[in-house]
DNA sequence: AACTACAGCAACCGCCGTCTC
DNA sequence: AGAGACGGCGGTTGCTGTAGT
């Protein structure tokens, strides 16, 4: 199915959105809430299409958006997630309350990637560490620069099924939907020191799920 | 003051997964 | 079952402000 982008239409407003339209925008979601994109535009009486909406809202208008600066503690975090996740930036994002994909991806890509790129020079002649992911039997490999940041893996199939603690018992069903696995997921990362041995403990396989394995013995 | 280069970021594009009929 | 609609996401573009010459 080849699909029009939806702000093609030459009798859409484009580009840089005005107060006006802010103020319809933002006044038409507080009285009836997020959703229905596409209709949204008409109902509301903006000449914007839904798509355009919807993301001034998320990125924008959003009463919780956090302004201001990106803080150290902050930075450190994204790295430590962009590490782990790669750019997964709506998942990074759900991270750092206030902040927006968008405005992640962003500064990632502006002050981040330059700010980091210096650090792959630094490959020192660490041995790897193994992680081997239950679900996807899936190995993967990261290596470390001299600071500690994960800055490569190489992932491999792997059949063998090592002796790894997932995180909800064998006795459990499996996580029953992507929130449940996800949230364990977060609460073991929450739960870790985020010194070196972070990467040692902990791993992401294809589908989010998380697993413990013993600690590697440099 | 005028021009150029660059950085920052808002907004758009197109793909993909899910939902609905 | 499958076609179309919809929403979400990551990649990219292009506008604007600022620093440098």
């Amino acid at each position: 199915m080849v699909r029009q982008a939806c702000c093609r239409n030459g009798e859409m407003n484009r580009g840089t959105w005005t107060e006006e339209e802010d103020r319809i925008l933002k006044t038409y979601i507080q009285d009836h809430g997020e959703g229905k994109w596409k209709s949204l535009p008409k109902r509301a009486g903006l000449n914007r299409c839904g798509k355009s909406c919807r993301l001034r809202w998320l990125n924008y208008l959003r009463p919780d958006i956090k302004r201001g600066n990106i803080t150290p503690d902050e930075e450190d975090l994204i790295i430590r997630l962009h590490n782990l996740l790669g750019n997964r930036w709506s998942l990074i994002a759900r991270r750092l309350p206030g902040r927006t994909d968008n405005e992640i991806k962003n500064y990632w890509n502006t002050c981040l990637r330059k700010k980091l790129k210096h650090d792959h020079d630094l490959i020192e002649s660490k041995p790897s560490i193994i992680v081997r992911t239950k679900a996807t039997r899936c190995t993967t490999e990261f290596s470390f620069c001299s600071n500690n940041e994960c800055i490569k893996e190489n992932n491999a199939t792997d059949t063998t099924e090592e002796a790894i603690v997932p995180t909800t018992s064998s006795d459990e069903p499996a996580a029953s939907s992507d929130q449940t696995q996800e949230e364990n997921w977060w609460d073991l990362l929450g739960s870790l020191d985020t010194s070196f041995d972070f990467y040692n403990w902990v791993s992401i396989c294809g589908d989010n799920s998380v697993f413990y394995q013993e600690k590697c013995n440099w």
